[in-house]
Order: C-alpha cells, then sequence, then structure tokens
DNA sequence: TTAAACTTTCAGTAATTTTTGAAACTTTAA
DNA sequence: TTAAAGTTTCAAAAATTACTGAAAGTTTAA
C-alpha cells in the first residue's frame, strides 16, 4: 500500500465509522483530511481533495470547529483562511466526549431523571417504568460522571492508570 | 407527570438519542417500549402502541435480537410469538458494547494497524500520515481491550471499582 | 393434508438528511 | 470608497435511509 492509497483508505473508513456513530460523512473525511495533513489547509484544498462543494465544505469546517477539534489559521501575509486540526490524539477524545456529554448525554440524564421521578400508583406498569427508567438513569449518570472526570484529567491519565488496573 | 406522559417522553427521549447515535428510530423505540414493559408484548402490541407497520416491527426485532438485547417468548399454548427485552442495565450496556465492538471498533483497528503500517518514504506527509493514524490506532486499541475486558467482568464490576477508583 | 394464524421479505414510496451552487455577505488592500 | 478575494448562507436537488403493505413463507392444530 502506498502514500495515495493508505491516505485514501484511512479519509474512506473514518468517514464509514462517522457515519455509523451518527456523524455525517463529509464532517467525519474533513477531520481525517486534516488530521493526517502536515500543513493547515485552505477551504480549496480540501474541496478539491474530498471532491466536495464549497457549501458543504464550509458548513462541516463551522461544525467541527465548534466541536472544537479544527481550528482556523491565517497565515501572515495572506487573505485566505487555513484549517487545522488539533492533533494531539488524546485531547482529541477528550473533547469528543466532552461534547457528546454536553449535547447528547446531560439531556438525556435528565429526562430519565424526569420520568424515573414520578409518583408510582401501585400499578405494576408504573412501578416498571420507575425501576427501569431508574437503572438506564443511574447507569447513564455514572457513566457519564466517570467520562468527564477521565476527560478533565490531564491528557493519559486514561491509559496509565486504566491499563494498569486492567491488564 | 403521569404514567402515560411519562411513557412517551421516555420512547420519544430514546428514539431521539438512537437517531444520534446511528440506530433508527423504531428500533430504539421498541426497544424502550420492551424495556418498561411488565409483560411480553405481541407483534401487534407494539405496532399499535408505536404506530408502526407490520414490517418495520419486524425488521426491527429482528435486529434486536441479533444485538442480544431482545428475546422471543412464547406463551404455552399460543401461537402468537411475544417479545421481551433483556431487563438487567448491567448486561444491556454489556451486550450494547460488545457488539459494537465487534461491528463497528475492530474493523476500524485493523484499517489504521494496516494503514499506520506502510513503509516510510522519507516524505513529510507520509511521516504524518503514519505517526497520526498509529496515535488512533493506539488509543482505539486500548479503548476496545478495555471495554471489552470491562465487558467479560461479572455485571457492576465497572461500577464498583471504577467509581471507588474516581470519587 | 389443509387452512388458519402468524411472521418475514422486499419492491415501491415516503421521509429525512446531505449536498450543491449561486447570491449575499464580509474583509482587506489599494 | 471600491473592487477583488474570500466566506457564509440557504433554497432547491440529490442521495440516503426508513417505512409501508401486500405477497410469500412458515408453523401448528385439526
Amino acid at each position: 500500500m502506498n502514500y495515495t492509497e493508505a491516505k485514501e483508505k484511512f479519509i474512506s473508513t473514518w468517514g464509514a465509522l462517522g457515519t455509523l456513530w451518527g456523524i455525517n460523512k463529509a464532517m467525519a473525511q474533513i477531520h481525517a483530511l486534516l488530521w493526517i495533513s502536515p500543513e493547515p489547509l485552505s477551504m480549496e484544498d480540501i474541496m478539491e481533495e474530498l471532491h466536495i462543494s464549497r457549501g458543504n465544505t464550509s458548513m462541516n469546517l463551522r461544525q467541527l470547529m465548534d466541536w472544537g477539534i479544527v481550528f482556523k489559521e491565517s497565515k501572515p501575509g495572506e487573505r485566505k483562511e487555513y484549517f487545522a486540526s488539533e492533533k494531539d490524539v488524546q485531547e482529541l477524545a477528550r473533547q469528543v466526549a466532552k461534547e457528546r456529554s454536553r449535547r447528547e448525554i446531560k439531556p438525556v440524564i435528565k429526562v430519565l431523571r424526569e420520568v424515573s421521578g414520578i409518583e408510582g400508583d401501585g400499578t405494576k406498569k408504573t412501578e416498571e417504568l420507575i425501576k427501569q427508567t431508574k437503572a438506564l438513569y443511574e447507569l447513564a449518570d455514572n457513566a457519564d460522571t466517570m467520562m468527564n472526570k477521565i476527560v478533565n484529567q490531564e491528557s493519559n491519565w486514561i491509559t496509565k492508570t486504566l491499563m494498569k488496573l486492567i491488564k
């Protein structure tokens, strides 16, 4: 496998994984491209490399910036803007975990708390609803707490500590 | 919030979360419905409750069974088949983690190993590709190993051990 | 066997999500 | 200022994904 084949395989695999996890393909592929690029890239560069339109590129770059894993860079003396990826894998993981927690997990936890907190009326179906949503609430809340602890440690705490524990 | 409101809120929230994580809404909602149902439900019950077609119900029940989190039950003396959810939250988490690892993470790890294993040619871009995909490979491989260890422990190892460690 | 009860499959349709491309907007250098 | 260089927005089109419903398939009881 040569450079070009490897690059294409990586970009398309990353795009496919994204899709499976609810992230759109273009967004994941732009990230993949920037992740392996030694230099920041312009919008033109990205459009050309991935064969996607200007609008698509712009919208997805904005999302990647909202996620905090891609940054705008301006080269001195140039009008054009360049885009660069966060390059540290631990920081990438932390950022993704943090954002998914904030946007997706926390709101669900809130609903689970509300739902599992309704008053029992003695019927079997109500008892089951309370019991089962409470269990889910506790799981989600523990997992989220854990994730946030991990995410707020220095970068490779997770690898160092957990691997020792588990191996 | 009364029983019906709580049930509907739970089902729709669970469906929305599924969507965000690449699981289709009907599948997530069927799971939610069975999760809180004190008794196994028939296909008719599910169709009626969620207002979805027979075909849709059948296909998504099959998928839930493939994931190992819903089971077919036949009541003695009845022709109809009934469906019941795995009820233990720890077992649910283990099963989901196990399947996502097998279907989605493992194949990506394989690609990352291949891609990061190409021979360097001294160019900057090739070095960067190798370095960055290797970092991702190591992260994914560690995370996956960890997940599988957790998943293969007795059910609440994760809660017991990790929470102690982290709190 | 057969026919009733029930489930699965799948081609066509519907709904949703993504992408495009051109117009509107913004910034900067002269 | 102004116009060139660049970016963003968004309505419409394309692509993808999910859903329906009816036909085909399966199972069971008589």
